[in-house]
DNA sequence: ATTGACTCTGGAGTTAGCTCCACGGTGTAC
DNA sequence: GTACACCGTGGAGCTAACTCCAGAGTCAAT
């Protein structure tokens, strides 16, 4: 019961955003206009901190904002359905960057495994073949 | 042996990018300078095309132009241990990423769940669970 | 030798997602 | 009742990563 409405500051400080960020979301539609003080001031519920943070988290791992909106804005009054096919889509999205992920990671412990490698044999004097690899200049192979 | 240059066209199709954007990773240093033809064409060798991609890739996975160019140019002749270090921070950055990743991925998966749920009860004809949950306003919970 | 596709440079323009600013009003603690 | 931190709006500015353009030159094929 004790729901006393929060200031943009708080909100802001407590997401670990800043309160241009909350103005900007709401601009962009996600956060829905907040209700006001006498004298002109957001008001805030504490659940609003929820929210920025899945949408700080949402950004994080590479959606846009656009993306997101339509996430929290579900398909309009009752659109169950609706709302479980974007979750599906987002699901596989994930899972295609899940992939990609994993694919980058390989490749990059390679690289790290030959660097050891080297190092083990020369000491690092010599050039790093990782450099050699990917570094490469466009003439010819070797 | 059969080495013959390609040009930027060639390279920007085979890599699925623009030759706009290959000039302008050029401009970054994310591509060495190339060699010209007589008439001042930049000549590209195969590797290019796998360097590009892999630009790319990182890219896709979050990583900044910025970042990918330390990757890319190492840490100077022979510094075969600072590109070590170099990776074991990309890899734990990956890592990070990953779970992330992960976290979103159990929040959407929750919130399908409860969209499935609702729809076979009641066929959608009910407001989105989801929605009430994530779209809420910034009054009260209930 | 001419055509048509391609390339060059320099610089301007675009989009996303903020961030900053000035100038003025609010709220509350003393 | 005033000091001081906070909030309001509108609009300008910023960074990253391109994208587009004009005007001029190149190259391979016919």
């Amino acid at each position: 019961m004790t729901r006393s409405a929060l200031r943009i500051g708080d909100v802001a400080r407590r997401a670990g955003v800043s309160v241009d960020t909350i103005r900007y979301y709401e601009k962009r539609k996600l956060l829905p206009p907040s209700p006001r003080s006498e004298g002109g001031f957001r008001l805030f519920a504490g659940e609003t901190i929820e929210r920025v943070r899945f949408i700080k988290q949402a950004q994080e791992i590479g959606f846009s904002l656009d993306e997101i909106r339509t996430l929290l804005t579900g398909g309009g009054v009752g659109a169950c359905g609706q709302m479980r096919d974007l979750l599906k889509a987002k699901l596989e999205e994930i899972g295609e960057r899940t992939k990609a992920l994993h694919a980058f990671k390989r490749t990059l412990s390679r690289h790290l495994r030959a660097c050891e490698d080297e190092l083990a044999r020369h000491g690092g004097g010599a050039k790093c073949p990782v450099v050699v690899e990917i570094g490469r200049p466009q003439n010819q192979k070797r």
